[in-house]
RNA sequence: GUGUCCAUAGCUCAGCUGGAUAGAGCAACAAGUUGCGGUCUUGUAGGUCGGGGGUUCAAAUCCCUCUGGGCAUACCA
């Protein structure tokens, strides 16, 4: 509806405007402050501008109103143009709110180390990413995801060691002594025994770190691949650090024929505070081996020669200093910087019942992504991390989203939507019944209802390219607020507009569903 | 120290590229159901948008500055 209110302003003014929904709802469905921008151009008043803009705008058919406000301009449309679309919406309902768009995508995200299970930051890079991916998809983006698996450097090395000295203290039994640096989690000492009854214990005898590192590290991805799947997300690819590095010499070569590279001190250098990264980094240091950097910087050569039209990361918010580097050497490599964005996802702080949420000993003193799922199920989760923007702290009581009444917001939602199944049944309809029922003398709520309904692809669009998920929670919760409070106080079943309010709520619940479903969470039909 | 993000109602947060009297949920208080799931609804109260300057017809929104926080500041990933 946007579109087409789009295309009839471009029509007559010559130009895309800005549109707003109006503050107060009585003014109309949609609003543009354009006479206020053209006043300035013009050089008249804006109330005048907009009287004259309004005389063409009344021609168009589909609008009810067109109304001058201080200058405002809104739009109210026509209750057939409504229910054109609302028969369309139910008849369609696989390409409600979808649209088509000519770009490529590439989003990567979690990427965490598979040196262990998942903890609750990850999940909500995860959920987030899974959202936007979802949503993406449905509005017409060709988007893939991607997972980088850091299965290269140090962190994979601690883990064999890691596994090694386990197994040494608590399957054969030796006096260890445990450097600095390791992974201290019980759950290191269950993978040392899986892999003991796998192989044997000899494995660990003649200290076969690279060994035990790669049995360890595909563990601990499969792990991961579940941890993932039990909030329902399923990677389109996944790539492996450890796999591009045998092209590191080409990149190589093509930085230093870029002038990205110099030597100081037998390291050699990126020179990427040239790009405004705040100093220059090692790249190779001075025993040969790369740095993490540079298998960065080979994984976005090989993104960009996959020739995408943009490409998405989501990072953990304690990366943001590595963004500068990054970019910059995405420029070195002769590719646009501006095709790369990064986007945040911030810390989470759990409390149960006010207290903070135990951390698991297994995993090392993190919260489990897994513990919280079991606890409190996906849908609660994904629901909770959608609905906060990603790069602000979110703190939330998982006792909270237990609770079954409209303090829940999942199951405020949810409970619309299987109220809404439960009048079906009760008055004996289904939906091909009241489908083609139209809908004329309507009152003012439920025209507001049916016209907020029908705002889902707007509210996608918004929350795709703003990057900011809550916003379709934020709608899902209005919708059911909205449909509760006009159900409460108009009867239904029996009354003479009981086709026409079951074809509004049929739309009400379509919109749920899909809204729900681009979110990870399916619309429960009984509760 | 430097960089970066943030500061809106008691709490958790919205507020779109500056635009119409600053919003929602929760908590608090007060009402409503002989009517379809009360797993609900309605109302009241609550904010000098951290402080101070500036740009503008218009600033919570943009700029500067101060204060108070988070994060980063590795040749670890």
């Amino acid at each position: 509806m946007h579109k087409k209110l789009d295309e009839i302003l471009k029509k007559h003014i010559g130009k895309s405007c800005p549109i707003e929904r109006p503050k107060d709802r009585s003014f109309g469905h949609y609003a543009t402050p354009v006479a206020f921008s053209l006043a300035k151009e013009l050089k008249k008043s804006p109330i005048i501008i907009a009287e004259e803009l309004k005389n063409k705008f009344l021609t168009e058919d589909i609008f009810e109103s067109v109304d001058v406000a201080k200058g405002f301009l809104n739009f109210k449309f026509t209750l057939s143009y409504l229910n054109e679309y609302a028969s369309w919406v139910l008849k369609n309902e696989d390409s409600f709110a979808k649209s088509y768009k000519d770009e490529t995508i590439l989003l990567e995200f979690v990427s965490a180390n598979p040196t262990g299970p998942l903890h609750i930051g990850h999940a909500r890079g995860a959920v987030f990413g899974d959202a936007l991916l979802k949503i993406g998809k449905h509005i017409g983006y060709n988007i893939s995801s991607e997972y980088y698996i850091n299965d290269a450097g140090n962190q994979i090395h601690l883990l064999g060691i890691s596994i090694l000295l386990a197994a040494k203290e608590h399957i054969l039994l030796q006096n260890v002594e445990y450097p600095e640096q390791y992974y201290k989690g019980e759950y290191i000492v269950d993978l040392a025994k899986e892999i003991a009854s796998e192989n044997s214990i000899d494995i660990f005898k003649d200290d076969n770190l690279e060994l035990l590192s790669e049995i360890g590290k595909n563990k601990m991805l499969i792990l991961i691949k579940q941890n993932l799947k039990d909030v329902g997300i399923v990677f389109d690819n996944f790539i492996s650090e450890k796999s591009l590095y045998e092209r590191w010499h080409t990149i190589l070569e093509k930085l230093e024929n870029n002038g990205a590279i110099y030597k100081k001190d037998d390291k050699l250098w990126l020179e990427s505070s040239k790009f405004g990264d705040e100093k220059d980094r090692v790249v190779v240091r001075d025993n040969d081996i790369p740095t993490y950097l540079a298998g960065d910087i080979i994984y976005h050569d090989d993104k960009f020669q996959r020739n995408f039209d943009r490409y998405i990361n989501i990072w953990g918010a304690d990366h943001h200093g590595y963004i500068a580097r990054v970019k910059a050497a995405v420029r070195f490599l002769g590719y646009d910087d501006d095709k790369l964005e990064i986007v945040l996802s911030q810390m989470v702080s759990l409390l149960k019942g006010g207290e903070p949420y135990k951390m698991s000993k297994r995993a090392g003193n993190f919260i489990l992504m897994q513990d919280v799922v079991e606890d409190i199920g996906s849908d609660a989760l994904r629901f909770i991390f959608l609905s906060k923007k990603s790069d602000t702290h979110l703190e939330f009581d998982v006792e909270d989203l237990k609770k079954q009444d409209s303090t829940n917001p999942i199951y405020y939602i949810n409970y619309a939507h299987a109220r809404i199944n439960s009048i079906f049944e009760k008055s004996n309809k289904k939906i091909s019944d009241i489908i083609d029922i139209d809908l004329t003398d309507l009152n003012e709520d439920a025209i507001t209802l049916l016209f907020e309904a029908l705002q889902l692809g707007r509210v996608l669009e918004d929350a795709f390219e703003s990057r900011q998920v809550q916003k379709l929670t934020d709608y899902l919760k209005s919708i059911a607020s909205d449909f509760h409070s006009f159900y409460n106080s108009h009867k239904v079943i029996g009354s003479e507009n009981e086709d026409k309010y079951l074809k509004l709520f049929a739309v009400v619940a379509t919109t749920i569903k899909v809204g729900l479903k681009l979110l990870g969470i399916k619309a429960l039909d009984k509760m």
